[in-house]
DNA sequence: CGGTGTCATGACATCGGTGTCATAAATCAT
DNA sequence: ATGATTTATGACACCGATGTCATGACACCG
């Protein structure tokens, strides 16, 4: 491969000269330049990076790690992969600032970290991302004290930078959303009760709740995420047959993720009951391939992935470039509620009763 | 950063020493080789690969480039992702090999590619990889002819190395199966006409035809894939209502992709059917989050995206070591049929009813 | 005991760029 | 016209590893 010396003698200029039509160091005769030029394109230079690398100090990598904890490589392979969203998020910051990515995956075995940290390290990178496949506290090993990082979707407890979803407000978001469409019986199946999310979702639902002066019902809320698919579809079964029966039954039913919807539906139908004129339902995450595929489309709170990515990404080279560490420690990025067919707008207000008489 | 210079001072040793040390090049005295170790252990001495790579010429690092093609930025939201499984594959492959994977995401830009080909040949990457979104034929830019490179789910006109799924065995022997299972009346509602796999899995669902000895009739097949959501609900309908209302309406629907047997559960309920009851559903893809979570479960093939990767990277690294170029070129994988509850055995042989009887 | 290997180690050059400083030519101010 | 400044370029060292070659200390063999 040529170097800047092969272009320098084909130019008939001395190496520095090329370095400098390179990197427009300094000024260089336009015939000059233009000599320098024609050679670099007639032998197809390409300058090394590892030598610039070398004199600059300066790697433009940054490593990103994901994949460690999930728990095992089936339930990576089921979760619907967010970490490729993510990742795209980071790109779009990455990608415009001159870096470059450098990617490794655990595949699971978080035993792995150490080394792919250590292989980042050789290379120098200039800051570090570790992605969590959900949103959940990790336990990372050190990394040199001079290697910037940030955490996504995931944080720690030395208060590393971190970026994270606001998943109570989200869910808060949604049920208020539910309530101003006239819905006051609101059941809601969670996800597992051991998963960061859940609490917090919980939270944002009770919320909801009483910024409406709405009374908390515990028999509406149940756990219903477990992991055998068959004994979840079970779970899901018991629990909407017990919430239809009470004097009054739930009006909508949120579920703690758009896959546990799509059972929803799918069990709901076996029993007759058409969505949403007869009963209502949401979701959360917003998962296209189901939101958008289910008939009718599923009403959701979007787990903003790309966001998150973009955040954590500007977070990161705020830090490499030692700006001032921005806000509150955990950044905690919101996403939009999507309001598609599967929820009934039921008790209008007469006002907008009225509006729609008149506008037909 | 600690350099080898001041391990070997700390050590009081030549560099040189150091550098064996850490290679294993050449004997080195135990008494030595213990000072050098505490030294590099108290210094925190990581070495750099630039300055390796520079003197080696070995960079141990692979490109990999995603979603170049990807028509929309929206469509690949949608699409579900399959390039982090054939990531994960690839990775499989790639870390013990004492490799290291750079990433980069054209973020649906097909005009960035030349860029990022020229970032990572600044980095002198050994090995590159084109990683397409679905099954397809893409046309890249040249690289620089030393540099190998395998195309991952695509192919080009020049017979780059490539590794693509068995899009025709895998729906033979779905179909095949069906048939095996005393389906004789089979739909099949296709994705769009325009994309490399439909007619080679249309193919395939005649192979398979033929090798029972079955009709083809073409009112039975009919492309259902088209870009608005409601839109293809309405196709779907409309073919569906169709082939029900046929003398011998088909007792399966065979799906293009798993999302679209998502959709057409959601049509046969809203027409009251049972599936598999009365009607039997498969699908492509086996998109595990819909094909298992659908009630009942889906049949499908699967898309081996994971095998993919990894035949690529074994494909690649033999080409970087020099090996000759394994078997035929576009290196075809195909995947195994995920037998599920959505589909009836409906006409047992009668030696298994006899079986089952004698069970009871 | 001298010759010949093997072992253990160091001196030095080198990979491909870039920072520093020097220098020659050209432009400008007085 | 002369000194001051700017422009254009080159010589040389250096970044941090490793390959090559040299050297000294032993061990072994006849």
């Amino acid at each position: 491969m040529a170097t800047i010396y092969d272009v320098a003698k084909a130019a008939n200029v001395s190496p520095k000269t090329v370095s400098r039509v390179l990197n427009s160091d300094a000024p260089v005769g336009k015939k000059t330049r233009d000599a320098v030029e024609a050679a670099m394109a007639a032998l197809g230079y390409v300058p090394s990076s590892a030598a610039r690398m070398m004199r600059s100090n300066r790697s433009g990598l940054i490593g990103l790690i994901t994949g460690a904890i999930s728990t095992t490589a089936q339930d990576t392979q089921i979760s619907g992969l967010p970490e490729l969203q993510i990742v795209q998020g980071i790109q779009t910051v990455i990608a415009p600032s001159g870096n470059t990515l450098m990617i490794a995956d655990t595949g699971g075995d978080s035993s792995r970290v150490p080394g792919l940290i250590d292989t980042f390290i050789q290379h120098r990178v200039e800051g570090l991302l570790y992605v969590a496949e959900y949103h959940q506290q990790v336990h990372l090993p050190k990394v040199p004290a001079n290697t910037p990082m940030v955490l996504v979707n995931c944080f720690d407890e030395n208060n590393t930078p971190a970026v994270i979803p606001d998943d109570r407000r989200g869910q808060r978001e949604l049920v208020s959303r539910l309530i101003q469409a006239g819905h006051d019986r609101i059941a809601y199946l969670t996800l597992r009760e051991n998963i960061i999310a859940t609490p917090l979702r919980k939270q944002g639902y009770r919320d909801a709740l009483e910024a409406a002066g709405l009374p908390y019902d515990p028999a509406l809320v149940q756990a219903c995420e477990i992991d055998n698919p068959e004994g979840e579809t079970q779970v899901l079964w018991d629990a909407i047959d017990t919430m239809l029966r009470f004097d009054q039954p739930p009006t909508v039913i949120c579920c703690g993720n758009d896959r546990l919807a799509l059972k929803v539906y799918g069990i709901l139908r076996s029993r007759g009951m058409k969505v949403p004129d007869e009963i209502s339902v949401a979701g959360y995450d917003n998962y296209r391939v189901i939101a958008e595929t289910l008939y009718p489309p599923l009403t959701t709170v979007e787990l903003p992935y790309t966001a998150i990515g973009v955040r954590a990404a500007q977070r990161l080279l705020g830090m490499i470039s030692g700006e001032s560490r921005d806000s509150a420690n955990p950044a905690i990025v919101a996403g939009p509620v999507h309001w598609r067919g599967s929820v009934t707008e039921q008790r209008r207000s007469n006002v907008t009763q009225l509006k729609i008489l008149r506008e037909d």
